[in-house]
DNA sequence: GTCTATAATCAGATAGAC
DNA sequence: GTCTATCTGATTATAGAC
């Protein structure tokens, strides 16, 4: 497969991984053709070479960042505890995530893209979880989507909010959230990401 | 009080006001002294006479957005279910806290003046929150924090994914969570915001 | 594929007139 | 308080040389 690919898809490529690095450290108003070509170590005209606009070029981010996520998570789910995937995954990478949300916000084809990842992420998730409770049936009172959306959104909320430093009812939340959805801790994750 | 208020204060109000918006309606990239003066019908440099730097006056609005979410949630908590207005209350305006939050990622200034109010309001819900379960001796197995983040959290989550277009199994997990945190519906909070 | 050169626009910020 | 004028530098984007 790597032998099928075109040349220049690498400048191409270090330009989307640049990208998102530049979204996730700086933020998504710090991204400019200067910035990136600055970072691949090319001059910035080269942007537009790949890219005709910088729309163009965000559209290319967020698909290489969405089937990457997806793949990770496929992969996570296949070898462990949905729920402790869904609870301990998403911390890295969150502000890059909220960082396209929030531009889908106010661009009409962004937000087309960026919907049609958090539709394919919510589907991944919540058949993941049904199937995992199906398997071990437990005492958890709560639908797969609720579950999904509980784990995902608070672990994605203490992460936003740790990495600027408040921490503040951190560890009651978590270990709440833990004996609530999460059980007795035989399985561990800690192998894969 | 009225009264005290010094000359000059109508403009600079009318900008922060109208840079909330801006932020609020086209994303933190967009704001900027041009747009914030062709808002309140006046030529851009008068931006720079009330807030000398843009930082300036980003931390204004930081300061009168926290102070007017914190007065809205000590008079929606005095008057109705605290737990019903985490779960009702974000979903206007949680863009606009999520602006703040991903600003304050990348300038150690406006970090801390986010933190700042990241911890006020969540002092002001566990306390309401604490205050509830106390009186109300309910069946929820979970500590004030852990509560208030569920809730909130989801909540801005759904609203989040909703303003996108997305509400794939919203129903669902919003019935869940109604079920799991909040009881009956005896009272209703829609006399309020 | 990557470069130089160039265009037009917009950014924040300051000085000074009224 | 609000204005005009001005500066400096960053932005996206195109044309064309190599």
């Amino acid at each position: 497969m790597a032998a099928t690919r075109r040349p220049g898809e690498e400048s191409r490529t270090l330009l989307i991984v640049a990208a998102v690095e530049v979204i996730n450290t700086e933020g998504y108003a710090a991204l400019s053709a200067r910035r990136l070509a600055e970072k691949v170590g090319l001059k910035r005209q080269i942007v537009h070479y790949y890219f005709r606009t910088m729309n163009d070029l965000l559209l290319a981010v967020i698909r290489h960042y969405g089937e990457e996520g997806l793949a990770r998570f496929r992969k996570a789910f296949a070898s462990a505890d949905p729920l402790r995937v869904l609870w301990e995954m998403p911390a890295d990478s969150s502000a890059t995530s909220f960082a396209f949300i929030a531009m889908a916000r106010h661009s009409p084809v962004i937000r087309a893209e960026v919907t049609r990842y958090l539709e394919a992420f919510r589907d991944l998730q919540v058949e993941a979880v049904a199937c995992h409770l199906a398997r071990h049936h437990t005492a958890i009172p709560l639908p797969p989507e609720a579950i999904v959306m509980i784990l995902q959104s608070v672990s994605q909320s203490l992460a936003s909010e740790a990495s600027l430093g408040v921490d503040r009812g951190h560890e009651i939340v978590r270990s709440a959230i833990e004996k609530l959805l999460l059980f007795g801790g035989s399985e561990s994750t800690s192998d894969g990401f």
